[in-house]
DNA sequence: GTATACACCTTGTCCATTTAGGTATGCGTC
DNA sequence: GACGCATACCTAAATGGACAAGGTGTATAC
């Protein structure tokens, strides 16, 4: 069933890559993720909403309340300078963090 | 925060991991997991011996003391059929999660 | 007129990990 | 024989992110 659990810490992380091409309000950051992940992640509003108040707060989105494209008011929120930074390290982290993980789970070794 | 923090959740697939070849003490759990991961990972023993108690008593692992190669007396745990269900599970849920992550942060798309 | 998608939010709870200690044995070495 | 270090176990308190379950209100389609 989508919904399926997040590792914790990885929120915050598909966030900021989510804004890395441009400003996005908090649902269609929602949706991005849906979509990116093919399904797999279905973020709840009561992760995401304070997820994004959190990385407002830490510095790394800016946030201004704007009009969609269909016309509604809504909070869109960009990456900060400190926020690219973040998402890179981020990465990296995530990149080593998974190939040190998945190599153990099918290593043959004890 | 070291980049060795885990993301929440791994812990529990890498021990059982751990196990899958015969049983092992808690100390020696943890050493195999630092080693299997080239040193990326670092469990602390108060993540590590929480959770080892957590999945005996869920009935994923048995307890029996033993000596050791070293001759000294240790906790030796032993994954219950149980067990490797639930490891084939976590495996499957974390090849599935991985891949839909990695997609999402390397994707070029909005 | 009502269902669904959009768009935001909060409060309370759970629980894995971190932090920061503790006990005790055995081995090598200075 | 004192010291450090690896082995081997443990716990209590604090942290903090995600989950569950609510809430507000608008717009669109049937």
């Amino acid at each position: 069933m989508p919904g399926s659990d997040l590792y914790t810490g990885t929120l915050d992380t598909l966030i900021l890559k989510g804004l890395s091409w441009g400003p996005k309000h908090g649902y269609a950051i929602g949706r991005w993720i849906r979509d990116a992940t093919d399904g797999v992640l279905e973020i709840k509003e009561g992760a995401l909403y304070p997820a994004l108040h959190r990385l407002e707060r830490r510095g790394w989105l800016s946030e201004k309340w704007a009009r969609t494209d269909t016309g509604r008011e809504a909070k869109f929120y960009d990456l900060t300078a400190a926020g690219r930074k973040q998402l890179k390290a981020e990465i990296a982290r995530w990149t080593r963090y998974t190939e040190a993980v998945s190599a153990a789970l099918t290593t043959a070794k004890a």
